[in-house]
DNA sequence: AAAGTTTTCGAAATCGATTTCTACCGTACC
DNA sequence: GGTACGGTAGAAATCGATTTCGAAAACTTT
């Protein structure tokens, strides 16, 4: 057993390359990391061997050393990844293409198995964490932690923590300003769930535009219900019956407004003609899939992830930051307010 | 600089628990780690410490002295997670809690940042791989790996790989034998894009439980489109037109399900008491949002997430193995065929 | 009490890469 | 030609936990 390539047959060291190369491993380390003191031929001469050996550095011994892991955690609730996902992959889009890895973790609502999460990424030496909540309320703080960690989409109730959350206010904003733009006068809300506060926050922007220009919801006030189709459709046809010249509603939620747009079908009211609709969230099976297309207000997932990343890296250059970053959404403009 | 806990206030290591334990290193993690060669008191007394330190082992360094990393890759293409989730879910729970932590790799269908992010997952030294493709068409081989692969729902086209893909063809058998069970005889199938291998599967499965009874899909052949709701809703209009009398419609997804119902509810057909419909996917939103809910074939991702894991399990324990694993769907019946 | 066993513990090597820090080389200058 | 110097390369320590192996301690046995 003196020739060690014949007892791992597994993956090329540091030490191979130096061998072949005909150099120590300090030198091989040097040169292949760029770092001077080193000839040009010599670091020349390792370059080759490392790529003619397929040699890929092992991560985990760097991350020993250094104390830097080159991983993120992503401890999330949320079942379907509708929004993990697309904020993983604006986190990663920060680092370039492979430089950070991420661990996904889905705490499925459970405390204790966040906890177990949480102790399980720290053991790894994450560098960063990215805490994911599944509504917008302001969840629990993990309280102090070795590595920064970052909120996003449910901020932190800690104001000492750093969080990224959807102007969802900004967003009730854009949908109602759309509306009047469009020449709409008699606008309804159908919201979700009141006791979610993006809900409310779309709700009190709506209100805003429509009470700055001397206006107010038909009704006097938005409906709140649930996050689903099923009060999409009964809200409209209560809301119809006592208000059937209403030109325009605002829905909580994608899924409400498909509801909404099967219920004013039942009631032959024409889309855009009669009744406007707008929604959030453009989650794109569900506002492409409807008749018309939804044009709904976008929450930027991606872009919250890519906020999240860079602020991660700061973090991790030492500057420390806390607060809440509003991230704005934009209107996604389909046929359902545009013919 | 001669205060080592000064330096650092970060982790506690084993040395800070052996020292204040009043042991050696190796006498802490033997004691730690339940092996034998120590006496009960002084395994007490280091575990007390431990606890008292909140002592987390380094898993960074775990991994590097013992080549096993207890990390998985997941890499996928799946830019809303709606597979991802579900299979790593399962994966990890064949684990135990926070026992493995996966890595989670969307590489958007682009096979340079798919080498790219699989590069980045070895030089992490994961102990395994999962490759979820986004359709169920054999997908090329990543080759030769020094870590086990297992492909899930797309299968790799080597058959020297070992894959775990969904039972389309039984699932196309359990929703033609639901139908016949509810009494329905003339059943017509709208599928979806006839390019993709799970369309032709659910096809195949309808056809044959058909044929075993000697009927045949009305029109004589399945319809293939798109996986859309329009598609749905156009397929419906002329379907109807051509076969009024049809009683039965087995659809290519949930998806174009809802069109399906929207379309029949345009042509004043009841369901499920004219027609009734069954689809495929069992997408919770799409299934449960419909009016009535749909009666949908679950690919069960989750147990094909634990199937990838016990997989795993086993071939990191040297038990290697090939071929395709066929998991079974089950059909979740909802008010489109049951009132 | 001496010899033989068993148990318990710790010194040292290991994993793979990085990072000093020192030894050496050749060149340049006086 | 000897000293000084910038530039290269390598020896050794390091990160934190594991593991082997030898030594010391605690018991038995005669």
């Amino acid at each position: 057993m003196t020739e060690p390539e014949l007892a791992r047959a597994k993956s090329v060291t540091l030490r191979d390359v130096a061998r072949v190369a005909g150099v120590s491993v300090p030198t091989a380390s040097k040169a292949l990391n760029g770092r001077e003191g080193v000839r040009a031929a010599t670091r020349q001469a390792v370059l080759a061997t490392a790529e003619r050996l397929a040699f890929h550095p092992n991560t985990t011994a760097r991350a020993l050393k250094n104390g830097r892991s080159g991983t993120w955690g992503l401890i999330t609730d949320d079942l379907e990844g509708r929004f993990s996902i697309p904020i993983l992959m604006g986190a990663e889009d920060t680092a370039g293409a492979g430089k950070m890895s991420v661990f996904l973790c889905d705490a499925r609502g459970d405390v204790i198995r966040e906890k177990h999460h949480l102790q399980s990424l720290l053991g790894r030496q994450v560098d960063g964490l990215i805490i994911v909540g599944s509504r917008t309320d302001a969840r629990a703080s993990l309280g102090e932690l070795p590595v920064p960690a970052i909120y996003v989409y449910a901020p932190s109730d800690a104001h000492t923590d750093l969080s990224i959350v959807p102007d969802n206010l900004g967003g009730g904003r854009l949908a109602a300003q759309h509306l009047l733009d469009l020449g709409r006068k008699r606008i309804a809300h159908i919201a979700g769930d009141r006791s979610y506060d993006a809900a409310r926050a779309r709700v009190t922007g709506v209100d805003e535009v429509l009470t700055a220009h001397n206006m107010e919801l038909m009704g006097g006030q938005a409906f709140y219900g649930v996050w689903s189709e099923a009060w999409g459709r009964n809200a409209t046809r209560r809301l119809v019956e006592s208000s059937p010249d209403l030109d325009a509603v605002v829905c909580g939620s994608d899924q409400i407004a498909r509801g909404v747009l099967d219920a004013l079908k039942d009631l032959n009211l024409r889309v855009p003609e009669d009744v406007a609709v707008v929604s959030f969230d453009n989650w794109e099976v569900f506002a492409t899939g409807a008749v018309p297309g939804l044009t709904s207000v976008d929450m930027n997932f991606e872009a919250m992830g890519r906020m999240a990343g860079e602020k991660l890296f700061a973090a991790m250059g030492g500057e420390e930051q806390q607060g809440t970053i509003i991230q704005p959404c934009r209107l996604v403009v389909r046929g359902s307010t545009c013919p």
